[in-house]
DNA sequence: AACTATACGGAGATACTCTCCGTTTAGCAA
DNA sequence: TTGCTAAACGGAGAGTATCTCCGTATAGTT
C-alpha cells in the first residue's frame, strides 16, 4: 500500500472511532466520516466498501479484549455462578460499548459472509471456552452459539432502548441461572 | 372522516398487511404501500405521518391475540414450567411474525411516545398476568418488562437472523428455567 | 346548484449509501 | 533531475429511502 494511502486508511478509522462512539453506527454517515478525515467519498469507499467494514476495521482490538475478560473470569475464584455471571457482564458491556454494534453483531453470528465473521469467531471461542472452563456446572448441551445470541438480544435491546447500564444486570442474572444446571 | 378517505385508509391498511407480512417492515418503501393502495405519497402520509404508524395500525387485532395466548398458558392443567415455556413460546412466534417487528416493538417497551406504546402496554400487561398467574413459582423480584425484553431480545435476534423457527426453543428454554425460582 | 371543508396526489426537499471516472500524485528507473 | 506508470484521489451524481407542500378535485351540505 502506498505511504499517501496508508496515512489516509489511518486517519479515517481513527476519525470514525471517535464519531461511531459519540453518536452510535446509525447516526454517523459516510460523508461526515469522509469529511472528518479531510478524504473524498470515493476514497473512503476505496478503503471501506461497506459501512460495516469500517465498523469492523475499528474492532480490532476487541479480539484481545474478549479473550481477556473470559480469562479473568474462568481464573476468578468463586463459584460458577460469579464466573459466569462476571463474564456475561463484561461481554455485554463489550457490546454496547458503541451504540446500535450489538444488534449488527449478534445478526451476523450465523452468518460467514458478514463483514463482522471474523469478529463473531472470537466471540463464539470466548463462549465456547467459558463452557468448556465450567464444565459441568452448565446445563448439557448448552452451546456457545446459544450463550452468543442470548446475551447479544439482551445487549442489543439494552442498547436500543438507551437503558441505563445497571438495568442490563438483573436480565442476565436470569440468563446466568437459566445457563447453570439444574 | 370522509367516505373516499375511509376507504382509502382501508385499502392502505390492507395492502401495507400484505407487503409487510411478505417482505418484513424494511424492505417494504412507503411509495411502494402507496403505489399498491392506488394513492399517492402525500394521501399514505396524511393518514399515517410515519412508516411506523402504519406499522401499528396492522398490528391493531394483535392485543386480542396475545391475551388469548396468556390465558390459554395459564389455563393448561401441566406444571409451572411448561405454562411459561407455553407462553413465551407463543409470545416469541407473535413477535416475529412480521420480519423486523420483533427489535422494534422491544425497543418501544420504555418510550411512551412511541408509536407502538398501546401495543407494548398490552405485552407488559399480559406479562405482568403471567406473573400473578404462576405466583411463587417463578423467582422473586422479576418484573414484567423483563421478561418483555428478555423475550423481545431473542425473538430479535431471532428475525434478523433469519434462524429456523425451532431454534428459538432451546434458548426459550434457558429463559424459563432462569426465571423460575431456584 | 352552489359552496366549502376536506381529501387527493405528485413534484420535490432532504438525507443516505455507494459508484464512476477524469485528475493527481507517489515511487521508481534511467 | 526528469520522465513514466500504476495507484490513489475526490467530487459529481446515480439510486433509493422518508416525508412535505400546495394546487387541484371532490364529497357532503345548504
Amino acid at each position: 500500500m502506498r505511504a499517501d494511502a496508508q496515512r489516509n486508511r489511518d486517519r479515517i478509522v481513527e476519525v470514525a472511532r471517535g464519531f461511531f462512539r459519540a453518536k452510535g453506527f446509525d447516526a454517523v454517515s459516510m460523508d461526515e466520516v469522509a469529511k472528518g478525515a479531510g478524504v473524498g467519498p470515493g476514497t473512503l469507499y476505496r478503503h471501506f466498501p461497506t459501512k460495516e467494514s469500517l465498523y469492523d476495521a475499528i474492532l480490532e482490538s476487541w479480539a484481545e479484549k474478549v479473550n481477556a475478560a473470559v480469562d479473568r473470569a474462568l481464573a476468578l475464584d468463586a463459584s460458577a455462578r460469579v464466573r459466569l455471571l462476571t463474564w456475561l457482564t463484561d461481554y455485554s458491556a463489550m457490546l454496547t460499548e458503541h451504540k446500535g454494534a450489538a444488534a449488527r453483531i449478534t445478526a451476523a453470528l450465523g452468518d460467514p459472509g458478514s463483514p463482522f465473521a471474523a469478529k463473531c469467531q472470537t466471540y463464539l471461542r470466548a463462549n465456547q471456552r467459558l463452557i468448556d472452563g465450567l464444565d459441568s456446572a452448565l446445563r448439557p448441551g448448552v452451546e456457545a452459539m446459544q450463550i452468543s445470541r442470548l446475551v447479544g438480544g439482551v445487549a442489543a435491546v439494552v442498547d436500543t432502548s438507551e437503558l441505563p447500564a445497571d438495568s442490563v444486570a438483573p436480565m442476565l442474572a436470569i440468563v446466568a441461572d437459566g445457563l447453570l444446571a439444574p
